[in-house]
DNA sequence: TCTGGGGTCCTAGGACCC
DNA sequence: TCTGGGGTCCTAGGACCC
């Protein structure tokens, strides 16, 4: 039998490591990209972490720092990240075809293949292709097991010596790494298992693979057992190289300012509408019922705290954008109460169905295919010239395609982005900046 | 003034059925 | 007063991921 072995190659701070490959003086020096909204730090270089700024560090609570310590801080802009790392994932593809794309940066691959005397200086010509052709720097971890790979890939950042690249192939090498591993950074361990695992003196990887299965099962579900397992050595979950139907889709966003108005967060959930069907129809699926949700200020303690939600199951499955908006606006008109400072806006589609399975419904309109043809046309058409070149009039008047936009240009629902950098990579008027 | 967004999986417990 | 047993389905909530 074959064993297994997976890689897990991992981009290095990716959002600031994309906005270097743009801005190569900013190499060495601290630098920060922030949440939608600005909200939140979820991107940090190593000088940025060495400055202690924490990961989820609200932005207002560190301006002061940044402005001292000269921290360069980027407002998120995933349409390039999300390019970057199209180019990222196309050369690992060159590697081998058997490549799962886990996250906007990270890939499994599969190495089975290889002798395990090739493995390492493979890894090492994985980091310095990706390198060379994205101007990417990344991380590679070598395992059995996609758990263990992980580990690997977190020590091949750490360990000095390591440049990057570990390969965990013997027993002896997989055990000082468990041991070196905090249990609260292994995969699947989140912020509770961590805490109750600490105070049953289990403060390890090492410690936590010693545990009794029975026990695990009981306390931390199949879930947690899978992790002993795959600690274990024993693989538990496979590569994912089709990226599997999602069965909920959502579009959410805070706004630029608590709102007050009906008709300012019509248009904006109008908008989020018009963007989730778009992804409901790129995944060929319709939806059987649709959630929206609007929140107040969670962390006002002078507000009465309010999260409502209404969900609407639909008479059959549709990806028909204007149905779901009359739903959407209908739902929101009657949970909306006046007096209130609302600060987000959401809707969920549920219950997704294939489009080439939806049980034709013999009394709905039968201009079912025209509808059909419509969301064809609008989906060419956006994808062709812009995501805001058609829309509806409750949308509003205003839309971001001008992202250097002043404030008071821009609908009050809209996000701040007051360091956006430019898409380098996808915008026009950019490529031909370059160009010049 | 200022605290992200988008997912998945699992389990417990209630409703309901025979 | 006593008040079975087993199965399924659904949902809310918890925990986790990046």
């Amino acid at each position: 039998m074959e064993t297994t072995r997976f890689a897990l190659v991992d981009c290095n701070s990716f959002y600031v490591s994309c906005e270097r490959v743009f801005r190569p003086e900013l190499n060495g020096r601290p630098v920060v990209v922030l949440s939608n909204n600005d909200g939140c730090v979820i991107a940090r270089s190593n000088e940025a972490k060495a400055l202690d700024i924490k990961m989820g560090t609200p932005y207002f609570q560190m301006k002061e720092l940044a402005k001292q310590e000269r921290v360069e801080v980027f407002s998120s802009n995933y349409e390039l990240y999300g390019d970057m790392s199209r180019r990222v994932a196309n050369t690992l593809a060159q590697f081998t075809p058997n490549l799962e794309i886990y996250s906007i940066d990270e890939c499994f691959m599969d190495l089975s293949h290889l002798k395990p005397e090739e493995v390492a200086e493979y890894g090492k010509q994985i980091k310095k292709t990706v390198e060379r052709w994205t101007g990417i720097p990344v991380s590679v971890g070598v395992a059995c097991t996609k758990t263990l790979a992980k580990v690997a890939n977190r020590l091949a950042k750490k360990r000095v010596g390591a440049d990057g690249v570990l390969v965990l192939e013997s027993k002896q090498e997989t055990e000082e790494a468990l041991r070196q591993t905090e249990v609260g950074d292994v995969w699947g361990i989140g912020r509770q298992h961590a805490r109750r695992l600490q105070q049953l003196d289990v403060h390890t990887a090492w410690d936590l693979q010693k545990l009794p299965e029975g026990w695990v099962k009981k306390h931390m579900a199949v879930t947690g057992l899978r992790t002993l397992l795959e600690l274990r050595g024993k693989p538990c979950q496979e590569l994912e190289i089709e990226a599997p139907a999602r069965k909920n889709i959502c579009t959410s966003r805070s706004f630029g300012r608590p709102l007050t108005q009906l008709t300012d967060i019509e248009e904006a959930l109008s908008t989020h509408t018009v963007r989730c069907a778009t992804k409901l129809r790129k995944q060929g699926s319709c939806a059987s019922s649709l959630t929206v949700f609007l929140m107040t200020n969670r962390f006002a303690v002078t507000e009465h705290n309010f999260c409502n939600s209404r969900t609407k199951q639909l008479a059959s499955p549709t990806s028909n954008e204007l149905e779901l908006l009359r739903h959407a606006i209908s739902l929101l008109r009657v949970m909306f109460r006046a007096g209130k400072r609302y600060v987000k806006v959401g809707i969920i589609l549920n219950d997704l169905v294939p489009a080439s399975e939806v049980q034709l419904d013999l009394f709905s309109h039968q201009n079912d295919e025209k509808q059909t043809k419509l969301m064809h046309t609008l989906d060419t058409l956006r994808q062709r010239f812009g995501h805001h070149s058609l829309k509806y009039a409750v949308q509003g008047a205003i839309d971001e395609s001008n992202r250097h936009k002043e404030e008071q240009q821009k609908a009050p629902w809209m996000l701040r982005k007051d360091h956006i950098s430019s898409c380098y990579t996808t915008a026009v008027e950019e490529l031909l900046v370059i160009r010049k």
